[in-house]
DNA sequence: ACAGGGTCTGATCGATTGATCAAGATGGGG
DNA sequence: CCCCATCTTGATCAATCGATCAGACCCTGT
C-alpha cells in the first residue's frame, strides 16, 4: 500500500492547515480569519491551502467536520459503557464527555457561538449537517428524563442550551476570566459538572 | 436653546453610526465588520464615520461605552427599589434586569463573547474600563449571599459566568435555535429566570 | 453680506483580502 | 531510463480594507 512519503506528507500538511484554521476561525471568526495567516501558522504557502480545500468556505467546513467527528467519537465512547443504563446515567455520561471536551479544547464551542448568531449559508450547512442530529438526540433524551421524572421540567431546548452554555462559556472566555481574576483562575471541570447536574436533574445522586 | 438643525443632525448621524456599528460588531466581530458596511447601514459616507470617531478602534470603544452605559442604567434602576432589601432580593433584581436586557438586545452579550476569547488590546480595555467593576460587584454580592446561606456554595466566578451564559446564550444564538426548531421558538425570559434562580439560590422563594 | 467653524461627501492612498495560474519539485510505475 | 500524477510554491489578479485629504455644504455670529 506504501502511501508513505508523498501522500503522507500531503496528509500532514492537510492536518496542519485544518488545525491552524480551527484556531483562527475560533478566535477571529470566519471573516476575520485570513487564509495567509492560517497558511503561515501551518508552515505552508497560501496557495497550498486553496489547492487542498478549494476555497476558504470549504476549509471552514473541513474544520467543522473534524471538530464534530471528534465530538461524536468522544460522546459515543463515553456513552457506550452506559448504553443499557438509565436515562440519567446516559445523560450524565454525555454531559461529562462534552464538559471534558470543552475543557481540553473550547474551539468547537467558540466557532459555533460565532456562527450561530446570524443566519447565513454556513449556519444553514452547520445545522443540517451536524447540529440537528445532535440537538434532536439530546432533546429526546431530556424529554425521556422528564417523563421519568429525573430531569427538571421545562422547555427541553432551554435546558439543552443552558447546559451547553455553562459547559462551554467558562472555557471559551478563559482569556477574559484570566484578565479579570489575574491569571491563573483554573476552572475545575468537575465543579461545572456539579453545577449542571444541579441544574438538570431533580435531585442529587451519587455518580458511581 | 436652538441646537436643532446642524448639531442635532450631527448627533443623529453619530447615533445611527453607533447603532449600525453595534450590529456589525455583534454579528461579524471586530475584524469581520467593515466600516463601509457600517456607514452604508447608517446611511452616511464612510469618511464621516472616521471623521466622528477617528478610527475603527475608537468607534468600537464608543459602541461599548454606549452598551455598558445602558446596562448600568438598567441595573441601577432595577436595584434601586430593593437597595435596602436582602442580598437575595438585590441579586434577583440584577439577574432579572440582565435577562430582560439580553431578551431585548443580545448584542452586548454577543460582542463580549467575541472579544473575551483571546487577549488583545480591546479585551484589556474592556476589562479595565467596564468588565472589572461589574465583575467585582457581582462576585461580592454572590459571596455575601453564600455567607448568608441563600446562594449556592462554590466558586463565585463560576456562578457568575454560568448565570451570564444562560441569560445570554439563548438570545445570542436565536438564529441557530430558530433554524433548529423551525422558527419561531420563542424563549421566555421568565423561564430563564426560573432556571437561573434554581441554579444560584439554595431554595425556591416566591418573588414578591 | 461675509467670515468661520462644524458637518459631510467623493476621490484616493497603500495594504491586505480570497482566488487563480504557471511552473517547479517529488516520487512511483511503465 | 522517462513519464505522469500529485504536491507545493511564488507571482499575480480584482476586490475590499482602514485611513487620509481637499472641497462642498450649512448654520451661526458679527
Amino acid at each position: 500500500m506504501s502511501a508513505l512519503k508523498s501522500p503522507a506528507s500531503s496528509a500532514d500538511a492537510r492536518d496542519r492547515i485544518v488545525s491552524a484554521a480551527r484556531r483562527s476561525f475560533a478566535t477571529a471568526g470566519f471573516e476575520g480569519a485570513s487564509t495567509r495567516q492560517i497558511a503561515a501558522d501551518a508552515g505552508v504557502a497560501q496557495s497550498l491551502l486553496l489547492y487542498h480545500f478549494g476555497s476558504k468556505d470549504a476549509l471552514w467546513r473541513a474544520v467543522m467536520d473534524a471538530l464534530f467527528e471528534n465530538l461524536r467519537s468522544r460522546v459515543a465512547t463515553a456513552t457506550r459503557e452506559v448504553r443499557d443504563g438509565t436515562v440519567r446515567e446516559r445523560l450524565e455520561a454525555a454531559v461529562r464527555a462534552f464538559i471534558d471536551l470543552c475543557a481540553e479544547d473550547a474551539d468547537l464551542h467558540r466557532i459555533i457561538t460565532i456562527e450561530g448568531r446570524h443566519q447565513n449559508e454556513r449556519l444553514k450547512w452547520l445545522v443540517e449537517k451536524h447540529l440537528r442530529d445532535n440537538y434532536r438526540a439530546s432533546v429526546d433524551l431530556i424529554r425521556q428524563g422528564q417523563a421519568e421524572g429525573c430531569v427538571r421540567a421545562g422547555d427541553p431546548t432551554l435546558l439543552y442550551y443552558s447546559f451547553i452554555a455553562i459547559a462551554g462559556t467558562t472555557f471559551s472566555l478563559a482569556p477574559e476570566i484570566g484578565l479579570l481574576t489575574g491569571n491563573e483562575h483554573a476552572v475545575d471541570p468537575r465543579a461545572i459538572e456539579a453545577l449542571i447536574t444541579a441544574l438538570m436533574f431533580t435531585q442529587a445522586q451519587g455518580s458511581g
